[in-house]
RNA sequence: GGGGAGAUACCAAAGCGGCCAACUGGGGCAGACUGUAAAUCUGUUGUCUUACGACUUCGUAGGUUCGAAUCCUGCUCUCCCCA
């Protein structure tokens, strides 16, 4: 296929990357691969660790994308050896290493979920297991005395790790160089990253140099915070929007972010053309109500296409703008006649995590039946055959009690 | 190898024999206000119990005591200093 000229790859490129180190060399080499007509390897390495993928994981996947439809070679590594040691990065404490079966099974499911970003079908998927497992003690030495302990320390988490009086295990000193010696195996071009990566990226470009490889460019994406505004997106922090979840839960979940965040994640995590994005800068500003209703479309469009989108905005207005109970509520069955107590109602119902909490709730006005305030803790109700009732509780959960 | 310090609830951090289910801050949850935004105010935040209260919890296993997060001992883990 034919490639689109430099400057508007680099365009394409250049959207919502931080950094790209050093720009001249990607120039080079997109000048190259245009003259030759050869795609650009790219590499992007995942950590098998967490299957559950989010719009935070979205961002670097879709930069891969880009590099797709734009005709260069987009390689998935699967941190199947590296995962066995654990990546420190932004960790304060050790992660737990994995087993090979783990890392397996993790994988298939990061490989399906990641279908809905990459074009699957022109995407090559490795293993560093594959290398790295190979390699024998004496290899692994002559690789870990290619670095220094100082610029090892040099990296941000450690030595705030180290300043802290944090433990630090031996071991997370080899996990850069394991990543940089997969750039070494695969002798790519790019290697793509979050900017929390931008250490071990480096170390990837050193090792290759050090190898007498063209040194790979290192483009870092920023990372996406959360629904909270303030953490980064990760399922640990339930700050997240899961690219697999429901089109109402998406569209609901991007509306709860704080303004501040309608831009970049337009930029970062949606397909709206570069030209529009100024134009919704100006939106998000001016009229954020609405411009962060348009994320939350754009979003749910993305992954569950238009008719889901529709039907989440108009969800949305049904349940939240004019309070209606939302069609998916549970139902819960009583048998008529028979006496059932509120609290294990909500209980069964798994609304709440001990009946402490569903006291408290009921206590503070956070429980309803029929849009009735519960003000009594011991409530018990029995309803006719067939009598529904709409229980409420906390900010959005609902389900329709009916009787049996 | 030697010496010192430490491990408290989601996180940080007080408490150092009974008044401790454990101060305080952050976070979370709920209410008011709203745009499922922010800010603000209020309440709340171990389990069971309508409640009185009962039970489990302060790294781990024992011990001392009428009584322990608090004292003693073993163990595990971490940090610092020296080598």
């Amino acid at each position: 296929m034919a490639f689109l000229p430099v400057e508007e790859q680099l365009e394409i490129i250049k959207r919502g990357t931080v950094e790209i180190v050093p720009v001249e060399d990607l120039v080079e080499k997109l000048k190259r691969s245009v003259k030759e007509n050869k795609p650009l390897k790219i590499k992007l390495g995942v950590d098998p660790t967490r299957p559950d993928l989010h719009l935070g994981h979205s961002v670097v996947l879709r930069k891969m994308r880009q590099f797709q439809d734009l005709g260069h070679h987009a390689i998935l590594i699967i941190g199947g050896f590296t995962a066995m040691i654990g990546d420190p990065t932004g960790q304060n404490t050790t992660r737990p290493p994995l087993t090979e079966e783990e890392v397996a099974e993790n994988a298939k499911s990061y490989i399906e979920q990641a279908q809905k970003i990459l074009d699957t079908t022109k995407l090559e998927i490795v293993n560093n297991n594959d290398w790295l497992g190979s390699m024998s003690f004496i290899d692994v030495i002559r690789l870990t005395s290619k670095t220094t302990v100082a610029r090892m320390i040099e990296r941000d988490d450690f030595s705030k790790r180290f300043n802290n009086n944090e433990p630090i295990s031996l071991h997370e000193f080899l996990y850069p160089l394991a990543q940089g010696q997969d750039s070494v195996h695969l002798e790519n071009d790019v290697e793509l990253g979050g900017t929390d990566q931008k250490f071990n990226l480096l170390v990837g470009r050193q090792l290759q140099k050090d190898s007498d490889i063209e040194p790979q460019v290192c483009l870092m994406m920023p990372l996406l915070v959360g629904t909270d505004g303030s953490a980064k997106m990760s399922k640990s922090y339930d700050n997240y929007i899961g690219i697999d979840e429901n089109p109402n839960d998406m569209y609901g979940k991007s509306l709860s972010i704080p303004d501040e965040l309608i831009y970049k994640y337009f930029e970062l995590v949606t397909d709206v053309p570069l030209e529009e994005l100024p134009g919704i800068q100006e939106k998000a500003e001016s009229d954020p109500r609405n411009a962060k209703h348009d994320l939350a479309y754009a979003i749910t469009k993305l992954y569950h296409g238009e008719e889901a989108a529709k039907g989440a905005r108009e969800h949305f207005e049904q349940t939240v703008i004019n309070k209606q109970v939302p069609d998916y509520a549970p139902e819960y069955p009583i048998t008529a006649g028979e006496v059932v107590r509120i609290l294990d109602i909500i209980s069964d119902l798994n609304f709440s995590s001990s009946n402490g909490e569903t006291k408290r709730l009921i206590k503070q006005g956070g429980v309803s039946i029929d849009d009735e305030k519960v003000s009594d803790i011991g409530l018990e109700l029995t309803l006719e055959s067939g009598e529904e009732k709409v229980l409420k509780v906390g900010k959005r959960k609902y389900a329709v009690l009916k009787g049996a």
